[in-house]
DNA sequence: CTCGTACGCGTACCTTGTACGCTGTCTTGC
DNA sequence: GCAAGACAGCGTACAAGGTACGCGTACGAG
């Protein structure tokens, strides 16, 4: 008996994306997102709560296109390597969503059944109890971390002329690193560090990384 | 000949640090900062640009408090985890400053300071060039992913039981992890977490860790 | 004592989130 | 078909917060 609605949260979360990759997060505003919705700013808060709410549909978009299935094949090191490449992946397509994340990713359902498919490979890989506990914790800081600084970072990018230029004489160190890291891409220095966590993961299992 | 200025920016840091901490970040405003300084509004204006400098004012404060001497004695391994548990307890002494330290982190000289005393360990521990600067990046994406975790994160606290009551079909593993988690204290994951971290750098550099 | 600087601040405006209540429409029950 | 009710859509309005503007005056230099 109701008159149906004519908007579906997949819709909502579309506009407020569509908002924020075309101008940016700041411009992430109610009034905004209504407008490409073609509508007036309360008719939003017929399907949204509050601006909070909005926000995680828009983190939920971002997340939900992470592949959860788990991959096959090679070793458990790559099979966790590309899991968590993927979700760098998804949110390296909408960088400015990066701060969004931090506060939302909690209450994502991707979140969850891509933590689920990691721990099914760190179990296979033979690491359980408190260590998988440790290793899935590990995983996700190295990745939320180099996420943020990848998109927020002062050793990426434009940062990393600004620390090679530090005087030499009170930051010599950091001169010489900000050079060479301007020779390092992104790509790299991500999989490279995740690499030594997995080296970590590897050697605490006594394995060979293989299976 | 002008009017001397009656506030020092170490008084405004310290009234802005005191507002978040007493009623929380998201009371941290211009008038509330004023206010607590026994001022009027726009007077804050005379000695700081806009809040995102205010903001930098707090951060600077919270990191300007860590101790950037390198340690002494004992491994590099040691050292290099006694500089990250350095920043993680400066950091932990003001939980709700979190948010800002992401945002803010890149332009503190006291975080200047602090990578150059881990790129000492890190020459120290045998570990030049390139592979220096994935390290240093490695350990200081783990140290801001943890440290998020840890006071915004679903694994944490709260998080933990609801993960814990996870649908035991869907999330088998996911709720096992939650339950595990229930036992292990913030302290023991955040230095676990940095073990196997420091384990991946000395297997790289075939040594034991020692020097 | 005079003068210029710039401090301290009152006022006011703009942006943004959101409560409230009206109007018109669509679906259902007859 | 048709009446009725639930709810979509929205205009208005308010509160909170950042900050531009311009005034009066305290203060140090000469």
């Amino acid at each position: 008996m109701p008159r149906p609605r004519s908007l579906t949260e997949s819709q909502i979360a579309a506009a407020a994306l569509a908002v924020i990759d075309r101008d940016g997060l700041a411009a992430l505003t109610m009034r905004a997102v209504a407008k490409e919705l073609g509508m007036g700013t309360m008719s939003l808060y017929r399907y949204v709560d509050d601006r909070e709410q909005l926000e995680g549909l828009v983190v939920e978009r971002v997340l939900g296109a992470v592949d959860t299935t788990p991959p096959t094949g090679s070793s458990w090191r790559d099979r966790l390597a590309t899991m968590v490449e993927r979700v760098r992946r998804a949110v390296a397509a909408h960088p400015e969503v990066v701060p969004l994340t931090l506060t939302h990713r909690q209450s994502s359902p991707s979140n969850l059944r891509w933590a689920e498919t990691v721990l099914g490979i760190l179990t296979e890989a033979g690491i359980g109890g408190e260590r998988r506990v440790i290793a899935l914790r590990g995983l996700v800081a190295y990745l939320i971390g180099a996420i943020q600084l990848e998109h927020l970072g002062p050793l990426s990018g434009a940062g990393t002329r600004r620390i090679a230029a530090l005087p030499a004489e009170e930051f010599p160190l950091m001169a010489e690193t900000g050079r060479l890291a301007a020779r390092v891409s992104a790509d790299q220095e991500f999989r490279a560090g995740l690499a030594v966590l997995l080296d970590g993961l590897e050697r605490a299992t006594g394995g060979d990384g293989s299976a």
